[in-house]
DNA sequence: TTGTAGGCGTTATCAT
DNA sequence: ATGATAACGCCTACAA
């Protein structure tokens, strides 16, 4: 592949004359600078990207790194992250850690390696990624999850209170023995719609059981089989507060196989309206969340401190909030 | 950040003891491996990834350039893409064309600069994207549409043949005037799916109008508006051939404004068995793709190229196949 | 305005 | 088995 110096013997140039010119740096005589973009042009010539980051000591590249690429809740938040990463010339490098401290600390190891210029983290909670970070003074910031233990920014979406909400409205719609089916215990996300779940309880004076109460992972698989268990139970509840999206879609199966019906049978809401939750019969009450913010101002914070006007600032941490959708499942008649 | 000078410094011995140790190269002292890892981990040592590419001529960094991050298309082929390439100890980044040709050629650029190992693309078809590859004989494979006009390695759905199959069965069902909602011109799986509707058009016996074929952006918007254009012309369709996921979105959308329902009064078949799908009512028919292996097989095709053993070798194209799922939504009863 | 030269951090070659 | 050293491709003082 052509280097710099074969289009700086093609124009009869230095290198450096080229390195200038196509940098569009200080005062190059035109005429050369036709030269060199002629002979580049002619040659292909694209700049060595790993030479360059050596050079320059730093990269145009940040990374995204989320639990599940398949949750349209990421998948929103990353085109988020894109736009505003796009419009300021920096490239997004997407990795799943699929919810494991493993795979996550594997491709924070691949990032600090490849020198990106900043990590946009959604971690998993448990695990030292925090410590890593700090160490290698990477900018972070942390998305729809806070980073624990350390101040870093974050873009968090205030899912207590919204799962709060989501809980009244199910008090309020007439349903009383109230399940909730979450995600993994030290997930943040997960403990803190657990947390406004009974704060919801509590306001609507309605009783918390722990038996009403299913932690599995953010998956459709985990949350068919603890919606079956608690659905099959002695005593089910008539009302559910999903999680999120994945999940979602569990339930809704295992309703199905049991022959029963949202709204009707069982109250259903969940967190983050998908495109698809209108369509479901009876169609879904949901949390929307506002993901392609939270990657928006997230990457935006994060190409604030990577420009350096706050090596250390004081970390900000911006809570966005959801607001509740409620359909039909929410709903008895 | 430390550099392998300081971990040498540190360790007593030469930058060169440092790098064999690390790189578990041939024979290196027992006791100088420990104390250079003692060292190394003392410093939070992490080699720098760009001089390492630089030196060695090549990343460990495979780039997938798929059209839309929110279809759960492409998020399942990439978690194909990415099991593969990460068990071979490469990392995967994921770029968004979104269908735009200009975006396409961007993020190529993107990644011929940053000389990644290889490329997964999803070409838009128009573009001269394969040329660009050429040049610069980066290891490419085509997945999900081919790469017009050169002969690359391909990993490809018989989605022709899945359309023809998926309007048979509409006419089966005892659907007479059939449509299509189709995406842009010139992208190949758009052409393919129409081709493969008139194929089962023809066999089928039926007349193919070109007043029922829609065609407009693989998304749930442009969808919307076929769907409604078409189901509220003069002679409407009573059964519709959909060729994306997105796309389902937007006719299934169109059908409920309209007081129309799937099944009864329109016959409704979409591409991509979406873990919704089964969900909506009445459950939707689909043609479901093996997304996941064709990321899958896509990615050792990439590797095997990238190991060299082949250079030029001829170029292979695989062609996987896909199935009708029949659900409620092809259905008059 | 242009050219020369040094160095970013690694790895690989060549001595020792 | 280990160490000095050159080179990967680029950018940027510094010199001219």
């Amino acid at each position: 592949m052509a280097t710099i110096s074969d289009v700086a013997a093609m124009a009869g140039v230095s290198t450096a004359t080229v390195s200038r010119a196509l940098n569009g740096k200080s005062t190059v005589d035109p005429e050369l600078v036709a030269r060199v973009v002629a002979a580049a042009d002619d040659l292909g010539y694209r700049p060595n990207g790993p030479a360059r980051s050596l050079r320059k000591q730093e990269t145009a590249v940040l990374a995204l790194i989320i639990s599940d690429v398949e949750n349209p809740f990421f998948t929103a938040m990353a085109r988020g992250v894109e736009d505003v990463a796009h419009a300021a010339g920096y490239s997004v490098v997407l990795c799943n850690s699929d919810d494991e401290p493993d795979k996550e600390r594997e491709y924070l190891d691949v990032a600090l390696q490849e020198r990106v210029a900043g990590v946009l983290l959604s971690p998993t909670g448990r695990g030292d990624s925090a410590e890593l970070l700090r160490v290698h003074d990477t900018p972070v910031v942390a998305v729809d999850r806070p980073l624990p233990g350390w101040g870093s920014d974050a873009v968090l979406v205030d899912s207590r209170l919204a799962a709060k909400q989501a809980t009244l409205h199910l008090a309020h719609q007439g349903y009383r023995r109230l399940g909730c089916v979450t995600g993994p215990s030290g997930v943040p996300t997960a403990d803190e719609r657990l947390a406004g779940f009974r704060d919801g309880l509590r306001v609507a004076k309605l009783r918390s059981s722990s038996a009403l109460v299913r932690r599995t992972e953010f998956k459709a698989a985990g949350a068919r089989r603890a919606a079956h268990a608690l659905l099959t139970a002695d005593e089910p509840p008539d009302g559910l507060l999903v999680a999120n999206n994945s999940m979602a879609i569990g339930v809704l199966e295992t309703l199905a196989d049991l022959g029963l019906r949202a709204g009707r049978d069982v109250g259903v809401v969940a967190f983050d309206d998908a495109p698809w939750a209108s369509l479901v019969d009876p169609p879904l009450s949901v949390v929307a969340q506002p993901a392609y913010d939270v990657g928006a101002v997230g990457a935006q914070l994060l190409l604030r401190r990577i420009g350096d006007e706050n090596p250390d600032g004081n970390s900000s941490t911006t809570t966005l909030s959801a607001h509740l959708v409620a359909r039909a499942s929410t709903s008895h008649t």
